[in-house]
DNA sequence: AGCACGCCGACT
DNA sequence: GTCGGCGTGCTC
């Protein structure tokens, strides 16, 4: 009888180191790779992920034994892979995507709950009060929830327990997500969106991975067309589950709402917000295939779906796809990579699509679904340009004369204006009049904003603020700080010295932060309760306005100077969605755009409404310069308290860069913001054609100087922020 | 990530 | 003379 070979199972750990590590398996365990087990690391105990087995023994040293298996799901194989490529991808340790992975599975367990049940035997006395309680607990309740169904205190609840006619149970709360129903009734569909949801369904019907890009302007129907083809996938499939990634959690509650309108259930949803024992729920849920549709933010790709068949990434052109701290991904492509290792599907939806994604599409790798025809009888606003070297404002005011001039014509309508400026705050920049210094954080070169709700100057960067001081901290000269620049809080002071018996209001991550006050909003502004609102990006997608006939954008160049390769991308996408809240219903819209450069391809695109002009436009720039889509580029960027230490690194760096066709290697240089929170920062953008293997080039290049443990160095592919 | 080991300042 | 600051390095 063969003696039983010991095995050794390779662990994936939930932190930054370079590999997996080995443990042997103690007999009689069984281990499958992806069991979630419990083993020792240095004198602590660790959560990790079985990623390989392998008959053997420890070569070189005796390994140590994992400790425990753990009830807990498994990861499939699908989400396993998709773990391994993505932190190759992101040129990162394996264990970091494992730290997203497991963020459901440690979770605390849900506890149980205390109901209040009726026990069916007659209270001693009755009381009127006793007697509404017993006619409200027809099923069991929390006592709070009983208390105020009845009209009645705790106390009445509590008498009724002592004496037998109510009991308290403890129950655990089920794990069970309601069955989309995908034989229910869809939306009507016009032809346009008709014809997309069929060659949709057909598309994934034949199976396999596969992308489509679901491009059409705002309010065209994209959501509608999307549903069919998840209602197409559920029903196809009994296991089919279907992933939803939304750029952001305010968006959430509106896409949920439609779901549990379309199929008769509510979907799992997931975010940050989302509190730990839900967060358990979910994912054991979606581990154990209960779950099947996942509405959520980015950190939803690291669920662990055992049978996904499709992802939809709506508004996939948005930045916040991007992750940019810690571990850094784009999100939209990171999607397309799990949908290829699971064999699913994927659709890409915007009005404003990437010029990835666009040429994607336009070279066959995406099925390319345009939505022409608009919803509805609304129109196009009209969309102008004020130019404002003829028409500025007046000397510290933001508002030049035709856009305060649209402003009357709309409130004396009584129709509604929206105010765009992509800038909280008050003043963007604060100096000194006396000596000519300008405010920044301690050990940071970024400015801090004014901001006059609150009296502080904030910096946005690392999160420093300040009272505004009466002095200058520099020179000490008093009443010498002066406010540069505008933000929504200034526009709305000129807003309301303008028109002041209008009603004013404004949106952004200062005035609104979270769900409920968002929706607050939304809701005063469909009831025609708000004249003028100001507003940051924050309220530039996904609602309509019917009495909004009038967009301002108060600095249509913003985007633009920052000078990156997304900026007049970044520009036009905006300033189109902006636009094209105006005049959603039977009232022609209009929008203006404020810029001091009315010639630039991205203003003429706007004015034009013609997207495919400014599309081919930057698309030729950029084959031109090879960026992508044409190539690819990545941000290498080192950061230390020592200047000299860093220095050193950073010149070890350079003189390690490996000789590789294809491939050019910027830098180093210091980094936009050179300086952040006493951290120096220095630079490396590495640009390769599209068949050079980047990832490896930079591990490789990495790997060949040795980092002092004082600096970071974190590499960013395909940035997105040129900060 | 967390925890131990190690070499320089103000204290019982 | 010690207690402890957190810089540096390791964990199968």
């Amino acid at each position: 009888m063969p003696v039983a070979m010991a095995r050794i199972a390779s662990v994936l750990l939930p932190l930054p180191l370079p590999e997996a590590f080995d443990y042997a398996e103690p007999e009689g365990m069984n281990l499958q790779v992806g069991d979630q087990v419990v083993a020792p690391l240095g004198p602590r105990r660790w959560i990790g992920v079985v990623s390989a087995l392998r008959d053997g023994e420890g070569h070189n040293r005796p390994l140590k034994p994992i400790l425990e298996r753990r009830e807990e799901a498994r990861l499939p194989p699908g989400t396993l892979a998709f773990l391994q490529w993505a932190a190759r991808y992101a040129v990162e340790a394996p264990g970091l995507p494992l730290v997203m992975a497991l963020r459901g599975a440690r979770a605390p367990k849900p506890k149980p709950e205390r109901l209040i049940a009726a026990t069916g035997a007659a209270p001693s006395r009755l009381t009127p009060a006793r007697t509404r309680v017993l006619e409200a607990a027809l099923e069991p309740m929390p006592a709070a929830a009983l208390a105020t169904a009845a009209g009645v205190s705790a106390g009445v609840i509590k008498g009724l327990i002592d004496d037998g006619a109510l009991e308290a149970r403890l129950v655990m709360p089920p794990n069970r997500f309601d069955p989309p129903d995908p034989s229910l009734p869809g939306a009507v569909l016009n032809p346009s969106q008709a014809a997309a949801a069929k060659a949709l369904t057909g598309m994934i019907a034949e199976g396999g991975f596969q992308v489509a890009l679901l491009d059409g302007i705002t309010g065209s129907g994209k959501t509608e067309v999307y549903l069919e083809a998840v209602a197409g996938v559920l029903a196809a499939e009994p296991d089919a589950q279907v992933l939803v990634l939304l750029p952001e959690i305010a968006l959430t509650q509106a896409v949920i709402a439609r779901f549990t309108e379309r199929f008769g259930a509510a979907p799992a949803e997931w975010h940050s917000g989302i509190a730990s024992p839900k967060r358990r729920r979910v994912w054991e849920a979606v581990a154990a295939g209960e779950c099947r549709i996942v509405v959520g933010a980015r950190s939803a790709l690291f669920l662990p779906f055992k049978g996904l068949r499709l992802i939809v990434v709506d508004e996939e052109h948005d930045g916040s796809y991007k992750q940019e701290e810690g571990f850094i991904y784009q999100a939209r492509d990171l999607a397309v990579a799990r949908a290829k290792i699971e064999g699913a599907a994927v659709v890409l939806a915007s009005a404003t699509p990437s010029l990835e994604s666009l040429w994607n599409a336009e070279t066959g790798r995406y099925r390319w679904l345009r939505l022409a025809a608009r919803h509805g009888v609304a129109v196009l606003p009209e969309v102008s340009l004020i130019d404002m070297r003829e028409t500025p404002p007046d000397p510290g005011r933001w508002l030049s004369p035709p856009l305060v001039r649209a402003m009357a014509e709309t409130y004396g309508r009584g129709e509604q204006s929206l105010l765009f400026l992509n800038r909280r705050g008050y003043a963007p920049l604060v100096l000194c009049r006396a000596c000519g210094e300008r405010m920044t954080a301690p050990d940071t070169d970024s400015w801090l904003v004014e901001h006059r709700y609150t009296g502080r100057l904030v910096c946005h960067l690392t999160g420093f603020s300040m009272p505004k001081p009466d002095k200058c901290p520099h020179c000490g000269a008093a009443d010498s700080l002066v406010s540069i620049g505008p933000g929504v809080e200034r526009v709305e002071e000129e807003a309301r010295e303008r028109f002041p018996d209008a009603r004013i209001a404004v949106f952004s991550s200062d005035t609104i932060f979270d769900a409920e006050a968002a929706r607050r909003m939304v809701q005063a502004m469909e009831e025609g309760q708000i004249d003028i609102l100001v507003a940051t990006q924050a309220a530039a997608k996904g609602h309509n306005f019917p009495d909004l006939t009038l967009v301002g954008v108060v600095d249509a160049d913003l985007g633009l100077r920052g000078g990156d390769l997304r900026a007049a991308e970044r520009t036009y996408q905006l300033l189109a969605q902006a636009s094209g809240r105006a005049g959603r219903h039977d009232r022609p819209g209009r929008a203006l755009l404020q810029t001091y450069a009315p010639e630039h391809p991205v203003m003429q695109a706007l004015a034009a409404q013609d997207r495919d002009a400014f599309v081919a436009a930057e698309m030729a720039a950029r084959e031109l310069s090879g960026l992508p889509p044409f190539g690819r580029l990545a941000a290498i960027i080192a950061s230390g308290p020592d200047a000299a230490v860093l220095e050193a690194y950073v010149r070890a760096l350079a003189a390690a860069t490996p000789n590789a066709p294809g491939v050019e290697v910027y830098g180093p240089a210091d980094a936009p913001l050179g300086l952040i929170r006493g951290r120096r920062r220095k630079r490396f953008l590495v640009r390769a054609d599209r068949s050079v293997d980047l990832q490896g080039f930079l591990a490789a290049w990495k790997a060949r100087a040795r980092v002092p443990s004082s600096v970071r160095v974190t590499v960013d592919v395909d940035p997105y922020s040129f900060l």
